[in-house]
DNA sequence: CTATACCCGACTTCATTAGTCGTATTTATT
DNA sequence: AATAAATACGACTAATGAAGTCGGGTATAG
């Protein structure tokens, strides 16, 4: 219950990685060794990554990846949100194709609870996660 | 990615509604026809937070559930975490199996995300969202 | 030319949640 | 006493979403 997934786990954790290394282009094996990660698995997220332009691809021998300037400014409600679609903590705050509709009691407190932490995460910047 | 059970839903709906029937002993059968909800699930559901002491069974014809005085004060937090175990945004929060462990390079600010999140749920209690 | 690394979609596996079923027990009503 | 309505509870199955794997492609440095 109320997990992040794994793949923004590693998300988070290349891209401190690459915070760290500076300016240089960093492999997902790399990576994927250092942090015992799957490396196939982290390679599609950094491949989601460059396309979602947080950070920028290198292709041939010594590519690989490196932070694009501004990332670390995003908030991670942005950053979680494009990665792994919108935050909802019932179904109905996603989709809305809920049989109950108004007959539902608890709506508007479970969505004022929904707003709160989105609101967390707003204030999060990625920079605050990954420097 | 950061959703409730829907055993925690079904928990909260149910406890709405039988807050608003007040002293009355409610059947799960009415309930869940009420709110479309599998009855053999939300019965489950009641029978655990019967066994929490957060509401009161009786057996037999004209059975049911009361809520119990008390339980509109305790913190979603403990709800939750009673009836669904730690709340956890990553399983190191929860078990510390990590191979990581010190070598995690999120390791804080991902602690400080979930408490953040504790905290928003220490804040609310159950009665804010039955009444 | 070759090795390294990204790119990308399809597929499989796994874990957790969701839901069902069968049986026993309690108790109000007749 | 019999019946019916209800909880109690454990075992089981199904569905879902996340996690992980695989195969074939492209770019590029050396």
């Amino acid at each position: 219950m109320l997990k992040l997934t794994r793949k923004l786990e590693y998300a988070l954790i290349a891209l401190r990685y690459m915070q760290d290394k500076g300016d240089t282009f960093i492999s997902a094996k790399e990576i994927a060794d250092m942090y015992l990660i799957p490396q196939e698995l982290l390679a599609k997220t950094l491949q989601q990554m460059a396309k979602l332009k947080f950070i920028k691809a290198a292709q041939g021998p010594h590519g690989g990846y490196r932070i694009r300037k501004g990332l670390t400014e995003i908030s991670m409600t942005q950053f979680m949100e494009d990665l792994e679609g919108p935050i909802g903590i019932v179904d109905c705050n996603i989709n809305a194709e809920c049989i109950q509709l108004d007959n539902c009691n608890i709506r508007l407190p479970i969505n004022k609870i929904n707003s709160n932490i989105r609101e967390i995460f707003n204030e999060i910047r990625v920079g605050d996660i990954t420097s």
